[in-house]
DNA sequence: TGACGCATGTAACCTGTTACATGATTTA
DNA sequence: TAAATCATGTAACAGGTTACATGCGTCA
């Protein structure tokens, strides 16, 4: 038997949080503070209108006069139900596959000639996320969620935070071990995720 | 075009770790220390004769006087070659997928029933994990290695064990947050990863 | 006018998991 | 003698990525 997919579930969750578009729930995988998880496009648009056809979420096209057409979709009590007997299963899975840290573990000469750019790369993304993740963390602040649910937030957030962090911490620990000097090259402001 | 499999790089690169059976490579992945890379038995078999075939491996039957038949594989030049470039390549993808986590995100009165033993069992993983990590990081010690490729598995043994630390300092600060007990429960011994 | 962000979607196609099948050896 | 570990492998099947296709609105 294949494995099932956590990716309804996700969705459902998703909209859990408020009614969403499937670009809308993209950009909520694609923030700093999902870092534990991703979704693409292929699979969410399908998986939306699956869920559709089970009645697990419904549609509402927006029709804003400005802007392209918005399908927002909307978790049903069904959906909700759904997604409640997910949250109640015990046995989780986890996968983590991350290319550059494989390569660096199998650090050769090749590896070295570049060793410098990659880390500067990475630390610069860390610290732009860190400071993203500042920002996500006011905006959920705002929110005016009931006690609990900011605190089971808080505490994924929290994660994010200490994951960042963490990492950032290695990559100036690395830097330092391979005697390079941060300031030695200019950084240039460019936003690209290392996600997917 | 469909995603470019990084399983045949993943077990070059763990054959140029030394000679090595399927099984080896599969027990190579589940090293805590190798937390950030899975692979899995239904993956490494078929791919083992795909790059037989190609020439990049070899095969060597171990006629040892005991144990299973045990075919062991060794890295060829042309291998060697493709590890290389890979290595070269810049442009690293990475996707990460937490599961038990993406649920506590979604918080909801369903996940808390359960909150104090998955945060418990999670924190008993961790610091198993963290010890298992320390046996692990003294065996790299004794392997022989040069200075230079030291160097790079020090690097990301270190990022492991700083992962698992930060990860368990989460655990620990936030069983505080729910008020919970650390003593509140005998633990039990078992040894299951939170992987795959 | 061109780049970029917003927005929806599909097709192709490989990737990867899981269950199954099988058996030897060691250890309690 | 039963369970655990070592060991190899396959089949089935869904899962998931990426490239492609398309178009509106905004801002420089």
């Amino acid at each position: 038997m294949p494995r099932k997919s956590r990716t309804p579930y996700a969705i459902l969750g998703a909209l859990s949080h408020g009614p969403k578009s499937g670009y809308d729930i993209s950009c909520y995988f694609e923030k700093d503070h999902m870092f534990f998880w991703n979704e693409s496009y292929g699979q969410i648009y399908p998986t939306l209108k699956k869920l559709l056809k089970e009645g697990l979420v419904e549609v509402e096209v927006d029709t804003r006069t400005q802007g392209p057409e918005r399908k927002v979709y909307t978790l049903t009590p069904e959906g909700q139900e759904v997604l409640q007997s997910w949250l109640t299963e015990t046995d989780c899975k986890s996968s983590f596959r991350d290319e550059l840290m494989l390569k660096l573990h199998f650090g050769m000469p090749e590896v070295q000639k570049n060793l410098l750019d990659r880390l500067q790369n990475m630390e610069k993304e860390l610290s732009d996320g860190l400071d993203a993740l500042l920002v996500e963390s006011e905006q959920m602040e705002e929110l005016d969620l009931s006690k609990e649910e900011l605190a089971y937030r808080k505490m994924t957030m929290n994660w994010s935070k200490m994951f960042y962090e963490a990492k950032l911490r290695w990559c100036q620990e690395s830097l330092k071990d391979f005697g390079i000097k941060k300031s030695s090259k200019k950084k240039k402001k460019k936003k690209k995720k290392n996600k997917s």
